[in-house]
DNA sequence: ATAATTTCCTTGTATATACAAGATGAGTTG
DNA sequence: CAACTCATCTTGTATATACAAGGAAATTAT
C-alpha cells in the first residue's frame, strides 16, 4: 500500500481547508460519513480525524461533531536551537572559549531564580560560543549544585552544558524569555563589540523532577544572530 | 471508567522517564509487553505509545522497538501571540492608533518579500498598539492586493489586520524571525521613545495557497516587551 | 568460514464489533 | 406551554483479529 488510507483521508480534509472550502469553525464530515464516502472502517476514518485534532487543525466535541479549528488557536512558534548544532549546520567552524568555571555564593536574584537559599553555594560558568573564531553568543549559566554536583569537572569543549545537564538530571520543563537589551561593558568585551549595539538575550530556566536545575543567560549581538520560526499548516 | 486505560499506561511511561529510571534512547516496553503487563489489548497499549510518540517523547522504529526520545530533539519553542489578546489578558486597556493606510509603489526589497513585481502597487498600513494609552508595539504591514483587495477599507480598531487577513485568505504557512535592533528616528517617534533603547523586532511573512499574503514588521521597545516560551515534558 | 535463508519479534495498517457517554431534537406527558 | 422521555446522532474507549513490513539473530546451505 503506497499511501495509507488514513493518510488519504487526512489529505482530503486538509485540501478542503486550505482551498477555503471549509472555513474556520465549519463542521467536517463525521466518522460515519467518512466511513461510507471512503469505504473504510470507522476506526480508519477516526484515525484521520484524531491525528488532525492532535495537530491542532480540528477540534472535536462528543455528541456535536468535528470542526475546523480557528487559526487563532494555532500559536506561532519560534524554535530555540542548540547553538553548536546551528553553527555546524551552516558549515561554519564551531569553537568555544571557557572564561569562568567557579563556585560562588548566590546573591538574592540568582538564589531565587534557582530556588536555593540566599548565600548558599552555586556553580557558575561563562562560555563564549564562536563561529569561525568570532564570538557569536555568550552563555552565562548558574547551576544548582544539588542536582549536578560534578558540573565544574566537565570539559565543555566536547559537550555543551545543556547537553551535559539533560543527561545528568532528566529535564521535565523549560521556560524562556527573549528580550532586546543593551550589553554592559563586560559583555561587550566578551563579545568583541567595539561599537555598542543591541543584543538579543534569551533567559532559559530548566526544571527536573527534583527542582530547578539551572538558569542560563544567552546573549548574542543583534547584527549576527536572530531566532527563526516556522509554522506550516499541513502535517 | 474514571481514568482510561491508555492514559494510565501513558502516565506509567512518563513517570519512568521523569524519575530517570528510563534514560534517553533507552528502550521502553513493546506493545506486547505492555499488553500482558497491563492486561489490555494490543491496540490500547499501542495507543499509549503512539500518542507519546506524536508528542515527541518517544521514537519508534519498525522492527526495532520504541525508545525514549533524546531531549535534544525536543525543540524549545517560543510563542508569538496576538498583541491585542496579550494586553487584554493582562487586564490592561488595549487601544490602537492608525497612522498610515495607503497604496504605494513597491520598491525592490518589499516587492521581493511579497512575491510581486517591482513598482507594482501594494497596500501599506502602520498601526501603533497601545497598552493603557502607552505605545507598546508598532506594526508596519505590506499586503499583496491580489489576495486582500478590500484591505484599505477595513476598520482595524475592531479587528486586527492579522485577524482580518486570516479570514480573507486562509493562511497555510507563516515564518518569523526575531532580532534585536536599534530603532531609527521615525520609529522612536512612533513609540514615544525619548532615549534611544534597543527594540525587539519580529518579521512575519504569511502564506496562503495562492501566494504570499503579507509581510509584517512588529517593533517593540526592549524595556516594555518580551517574548515568552514554555516547554513541558508531559502532555 | 561465509553467504543466504528462515524465524521471530517488532511496529504499521486495517477491519468488525461492542458499549459508554455527550448533544440534540422530536414527541409525549403533565 | 413547559417539562420530561426517548430515539438518534455524535465522539470516546476497548477488544480481538488479520496481514504487512522492517530488523536482527539464529539456522542452514554453500
Amino acid at each position: 500500500m503506497s499511501v495509507p488510507k488514513f493518510a488519504q483521508i487526512k489529505e482530503f480534509i486538509l485540501e478542503n481547508i486550505q482551498s477555503g472550502e471549509w472555513q474556520e469553525n465549519d463542521r467536517v464530515p463525521s466518522e460515519n460519513e467518512l466511513t461510507s464516502q471512503f469505504q473504510v472502517s470507522r476506526m480508519t476514518a477516526r484515525r484521520a480525524l484524531s491525528e488532525l485534532t492532535d495537530a491542532g487543525i480540528l477540534t472535536r466535541s462528543q455528541g456535536q461533531g468535528t470542526f475546523v479549528a480557528s487559526f487563532k488557536s494555532q500559536s506561532s512558534l519560534l524554535e530555540i536551537k542548540n547553538i553548536a548544532d546551528e553553527v555546524k549546520a551552516r558549515n561554519s567552524n564551531y569553537s568555544c572559549t571557557i572564561l569562568v568555571m567557579e563556585s560562588i555564593s548566590a546573591i538574592a536574584p540568582i538564589a531565587i531564580a534557582l530556588g536555593v537559599e540566599v548565600d548558599s553555594h552555586v556553580y557558575r560558568s561563562v562560555i563564549v560560543h564562536n563561529e569561525n573564531e568570532q564570538p557569536l553568543q555568550v552563555e552565562e549559566r548558574f547551576v544548582n549544585p544539588a542536582l549536578a554536583k560534578d558540573y565544574l569537572q566537565q570539559d565543555f569543549h566536547s559537550l555543551t552544558p545543556h547537553e551535559y545537564l539533560s543527561q545528568t538530571a532528566p529535564l521535565t520543563e523549560a521556560r524562556h524569555t527573549v528580550e532586546a537589551i543593551m550589553p554592559n561593558q563586560e559583555m561587550c568585551e566578551w563579545l568583541n563589540l567595539y561599537n555598542e549595539e543591541p543584543c538579543l538575550q534569551v533567559i532559559r530556566r530548566t526544571w527536573s523532577t527534583q527542582g530547578i536545575v539551572s538558569f542560563a543567560r544567552l546573549v548574542s549581538p543583534g547584527s549576527k544572530y536572530r531566532l527563526g520560526g516556522h509554522l506550516t499548516f499541513k502535517k
